[in-house]
RNA sequence: UGGGCUAUCGCCAAGCGGUAAGGCACAGGACUUUGACUCCUGCAGUCGCUGGUUCGAAUCCAGCUAGCCCAGCCA
């Protein structure tokens, strides 16, 4: 049997080095989100990676909620994070913790780290703060706290805890180099005074950790071996060792940097996002057209296609933008064999079949999927009068078109041979009406084989036809234009919704339920809208469309 | 001469001193009850550049170039 050779990327090669040398009792990834807002599918890959490293070595994930800064936090964001998680089949709850379940623990370590000399209060003003970190090309000189006695900063460190200090006034800071080429070593603050209630902890601290602080501590304290970040924390790990390396933590857990996902064509970007759902440019942060996991979801992108985009794309530390065909991809190859094939017709043309007797209508067998007989069978009503696509239908033929044209004979799918005779026009022009003859031999499944056509169509009986609102999505950023302009706006795409009120989709899509969804041929993946599709009115948003290489 | 990081096909990405995997995209062809799907075929004489070490370099060394990140009491 042939072996697939599959490479491992950097942090498995880390991570195996790591258990090979016994480095640490168990592997311990996690996936820590500030609740500030909601998630997206950055998000998803952050979150895949750390689950499928704890899933792979026998280890454990772990949710935390990075919550220390509480002006920018909220509780409701907790609810949907973990939501999003979940959808992608990851168990958050099982080990779901907060940091600000360790601020007791952090302030220890503070104390731990004044004790040793290593941190002091500083009464410096934000901007003396800033001016003394000196510049990216110019060393920062020592604030002119920095000497104060162990006793007079364990004094100054409580009396910030206990709210004898007004928000700004004091900052405990810990004492490294104000010369260090990396502007993070220079005395960076631990603990800021604030009194802003927060959504755990209440009103019982006025004091709050900085990440920098904080970050390493959590890790240690859950037993993280790997703590896995974004490239922007590249110069943040000196300091995150740090950290560990003062408080002596047995196994002190490793920082592990990777290459955020970039993906063409589409907004990340937070503040971008709220700006488009605040002027109403998009129908909420889960409009389908934007990325963030709610959104992908109401669109009809499932984990599994996620998933596999996620194993596609890789992990590097290198900078790169996925090109968005790559995510397409998978959602075409993920729906591929798993959704029924149904017929709908998106821009109607009536067809009269003329030697067809009126009033009669038979009901043809189909398979929902022909490549994947386990999809089993449904049946379509037939009769005198249906529904073709417009663009199915041609006067005057280019080369290499093979549907429907004055005297061509084309196939319906899953039922007959059709000839097209003539057609109907109105006053402005426009075709109104073809006219055919079928042919009884060629019924779908008898075996006919006396003649060949070269095209074939889809259609929907036009008594029995359901309407329905369909919407078709382009990528948000205009790809015609520079993916964003200097002031770090967009360049959006005036077409991203284009909506189809007059479609006829075959009677079997009655029952379809919200989160429903099918490939329409020719048209793509569609799925049904969870908020504003109703029995009354079915509305499918477009997944994906189909690949196609007819070009006119 | 601030510090850190990255550079392999249009886009991702393997490669870890033995003579450039794979996927997406694209282009041709076969097949087809949708022009989809499937299946074939093609697609880096070369790894940002220049030198050096070596029998042998994308892999090691030196120098250079380009891009990204860092001066929140944000994360």
């Amino acid at each position: 049997m042939e072996q697939e050779v599959i490479s491992k990327n950097f942090i498995e090669q880390i991570i195996e080095k790591d258990i090979e040398e016994g480095v640490y009792p168990k592997i311990v990834t996690r996936f820590p989100p500030e609740p500030n807002g909601y998630l997206h599918i950055g998000h998803a890959k952050s979150i895949l990676l750390n689950y499928g490293l704890a899933q792979k070595y026998n280890g454990t994930f772990h949710l935390r909620f990075d919550d220390t800064n509480p002006m920018k936090e909220k509780a409701e964001y907790v609810d949907s994070m973990i939501r999003d998680i979940e959808w992608l089949g990851v168990d958050a709850k099982e080990h779901l913790y907060f940091a600000s379940d360790y601020f007791d623990q952090m302030y220890e370590a503070a104390v731990k780290l004044i004790k040793k000399g290593k941190a002091y209060v500083c009464d410096l003003s934000p901007e003396e703060i800033r001016e003394y970190r000196g510049t990216l090309k110019e060393p920062g000189k020592d604030s002119p706290y920095r000497n104060r006695t162990v006793e007079e900063n364990l004094q100054l460190f409580e009396d910030m805890k206990n709210g004898k200090v007004e928000d700004g006034k004091k900052v405990l800071r810990a004492k490294i180099d104000m010369a260090s080429g990396n502007i993070n070593m220079r005395d960076p603050i631990l603990y800021r005074v604030a009194r802003v209630e927060h959504h755990n902890t209440k009103d019982k601290w006025c004091i709050y950790p900085m990440y920098d602080f904080a970050h390493p501590i959590e890790d240690a304290i859950e037993g993280v071996s790997h703590s896995i970040c974004t490239l922007e924390f590249e110069d943040h790990r000196p300091l995150y060792e740090w950290v560990v390396n003062e408080l002596e933590y047995e196994h002190p857990p490793k920082q592990i940097e990777f290459a955020k996902l970039y993906l063409d064509h589409v907004i990340t970007g937070k503040r971008y996002i709220k700006k488009l759902v605040d002027e109403k440019i998009v129908d909420g942060w889960d409009d389908p057209r934007l990325v963030s996991l709610s959104g992908l979801r109401r669109r009809g992108v499932t984990k599994d296609a996620i998933k596999m985009f996620m194993e596609l794309v890789g992990v590097s530390k290198s900078h790169s933008t996925v090109d968005y065909a790559m995510f397409e991809y998978c959602i075409r190859e993920d729906l591929k064999l798993k959704r029924p094939r149904m017929m709908a017709v998106l821009d109607p043309i009536k067809v009269v079949i003329t030697n067809y007797p009126e009033g009669e209508v038979e009901y043809l067998e189909v398979e929902n999927n022909q490549e994947n007989e386990e999809m089993g069978k449904r049946t379509v009503p037939f009769c005198r009068e249906l529904y073709i696509e417009r663009e199915d239908f041609m006067e005057e033929p280019p080369k290499k078109y093979y549907r429907f044209f004055p005297g061509n004979e084309v196939r319906l799918k899953n039922a007959y041979f059709l000839k097209c005779n003539d057609y109907i026009k109105d006053e402005n022009g426009v075709v109104t009406e073809i006219h055919c003859t079928y042919d009884k031999e060629t019924k779908s499944g008898s075996g006919f084989t006396g003649r060949k056509v070269k095209g074939t169509i889809h259609w929907v009986a036009a008594p029995f036809a359901i309407k329905a609102e369909v919407r078709l999505y382009e990528n948000l950023v205009d790809e015609n234009a520079e993916q964003s302009n200097e002031d770090g706006s967009y360049n959006l795409n005036p077409n991203s919704l284009t909506v189809l009120k007059n479609c006829y989709v075959e009677p079997n899509l009655k029952d379809a339920k919200p989160l429903d969804s099918f490939q329409f041929l020719r048209h793509g993946y569609f799925c049904v809208d969870e908020k504003d599709s109703t029995p009354e009115h079915l509305v499918f948003n477009r997944i994906v469309s189909m690949k196609s290489s007819y070009k006119k």
